[in-house]
DNA sequence: CGCGGGGTTGAGCGAATTCAACGGATGTGG
DNA sequence: CCACATCCGTTGAATTCGCTCAACCCCGCG
C-alpha cells in the first residue's frame, strides 16, 4: 500500500519496525481522484496531508491571466501537502495531472507519531525539506537554463526519484503528462516544449512519447543539464 | 541581539518566556562577514546553522559557465541555513552580499530545544516551510513573470519581510545589493534589470538607487506583480 | 591620478513566444 | 457506424522580450 513511500524513506533514513508500523496506522482511508481535479485547495484550513500512492500530482500557483507554474511534481511515495501539517493552509494548489490514488493522513496522527517518534519527526521534516531543495533546482532550471538543459534537468530528476520508488524499467519509465504540463513546469511554452523534445530526440538523448519516456543517453543527458543528483540527498554526497 | 529573529517569529506563532529564553541560550557565538563571502560551502558535513543579525544574505546554485541562480535571499532574522539541522550538508551555497553579523547556533543545540520545547520544533519546522513557500513564489516570477513584474514582486516581498523586523521606513527600507545581484535572483541580466528599474521610476511606482528603495505606489506595485502577501504566512490569511 | 566596480545607454541579435493552421487519436451521441 | 467535437501534438511565420556586446559615465579609493 505505502511501500513506494517507505521505499522513499528508506533511500535516505533508517526506519525501525515500530516507525514504520507507526505510519502505516496513520492512514485514515485511501481516496482516489481523476485526473484534473484540485486535491488541496489554496488558502483553506487543512487537518490532514495527502500521501500520493499511484499517479502524479503537481503544486500549482496561478495568475490572473489564466497561465500557471507548477513548482514541483509528486510521484507515488511522496506526500504532496506535508508542509500543510505546520503551515495550517497553503499557498498553492496541490492538483492531480492523471487519474491518481492517495492516503489521506489526519495531523492529529502526524502530531502524534512525530511525538511519539522524534525520528520520524526528523524524517518529515527532512522530508519537506527535500521538496524545497527540489524547488530550488527548478529555480536554477527556471533563471538560467535554456529550454534544452531545463527538459533535460526535469528528465533526469524524474529517473531519479522514481527509480528510488522502483517505477523505472532500465531507462524507461512512465510519465503520462502532456507537453502542455512539462511547459507549465519549466516555464516555458507548449510549442517550445514540442520542438525543444524534438530537438533532443534527434540528437539522442530522450524520447517522450504517448506518457513514457525513454532516457537514451544519461550521461549526454545529464551533460546536458548540468544535472547532479546530490540535491536529491541519497547519501554518501557530503564531503 | 536576536531581536529581529524573535519579532519574525512572533509575527507567525506565540512563543513563551521559557522558550525565547531557550532561543537566547542557543547561540555559540557570533560572528562578522565581509561582503562576497561564503558563508556555508554546497556539500560539505555542516554541525551548526547561521542566524542572520545584520546585513543580506543569499542562497546560490553557480552553474558551470560562471552564471549563479539566487535562490533566496535572507535579511535580519532569518536563519539562513536552518534546513541544514535536517538535511545535513546543503545542495547550495550561502554567501554574505553585504557585510553581515550572525550568530552560530550548534545543531545540537538546536537538538535539545526542539526536544525539550515540541512547540519549537513546530515553529523552526514552520520556519523552513516558510523558506520554500518564499521559494515557490519566486519560481512563478522566474517561469511566468516578465521582468517588470519579477521585479514588482521581489520589492513587495522584501518590503513586507523587513516591515516585520522592524527595518524599513514607511514605503522606504534599506537594499544595500546591486543590480546584477538582483538579476541573478529574477533570472534577468544586470542589463535588463537596470532598464527595468528605470521603468518602474518612471510608471511611480518604485525607485531603486544606492543600496535604498522606495515603494512610490504600494498598490499599483502590488498590482504589477499580482502580489498577495498570503504566501508569507502572517496570519488570518486561510479561508 | 589611475583604476575598478557599479550603473547607463545603444545597436543588433536570438531564443522563445504568439498566432495560426492542421493532423491524428479518442470519445460520444444521433 | 458515421458525423462531430475535443484534446494533444506538430509545424510554419512573424514577432518580441530579453540578451549580448560594447562603449561610456560616475564615483570612491589606493
Amino acid at each position: 500500500m505505502i511501500d513506494h513511500h517507505l521505499a522513499k524513506l528508506r533511500a535516505r533514513s533508517v526506519l525501525s519496525r515500530e516507525e514504520e508500523e507507526a505510519i502505516r496506522s496513520s492512514v485514515a482511508r485511501i481516496e482516489d481522484y481523476p485526473a484534473d481535479r484540485i486535491v488541496v485547495p489554496s488558502h483553506r484550513s487543512l487537518d490532514h496531508s495527502t500521501l500520493l500512492l499511484d499517479g502524479i500530482m503537481c503544486r500549482s500557483k496561478a495568475l490572473l491571466n489564466g497561465e500557471r507554474q507548477i513548482t514541483e511534481l509528486h510521484v507515488a511515495g511522496d506526500f504532496a501537502d506535508l508542509h500543510s501539517f505546520t503551515l495550517k493552509y497553503l499557498d498553492h494548489e496541490v492538483l492531480t495531472l492523471t487519474r491518481c490514488r492517495a492516503a489521506i493522513v489526519p495531523h492529529e496522527a502526524l502530531r502524534a507519531i512525530t511525538e511519539r517518534f522524534p525520528g520520524l519527526a526528523r524524517i518529515y521534516w527532512f522530508a519537506t525539506n527535500l521538496d524545497a531543495a527540489i524547488q530550488r533546482e527548478w529555480a536554477v532550471s527556471l533563471g538560467r537554463r535554456p529550454a534544452r538543459a531545463r527538459l533535460a534537468a526535469l528528465f533526469c530528476e524524474l529517473q531519479v526519484r522514481l527509480e528510488i520508488v522502483g517505477l523505472t524499467e532500465g531507462p524507461y519509465f512512465d510519465l503520462p503528462l502532456t507537453q502542455t504540463d512539462l511547459a507549465e513546469c519549466m516555464g516555458l511554452t507548449n510549442v517550445h516544449v514540442n520542438r525543444t523534445l524534438r530537438d533532443l530526440k534527434q540528437e539522442g538523448l530522450l524520447a517522450f512519447r504517448s506518457g513514457r519516456a525513454h532516457v537514451i543517453d544519461r550521461d549526454r543527458l545529464r551533460s546536458v543539464a548540468e544535472f547532479d543528483p546530490a540535491y536529491l540527498y541519497l547519501g554518501r554526497e557530503a564531503r
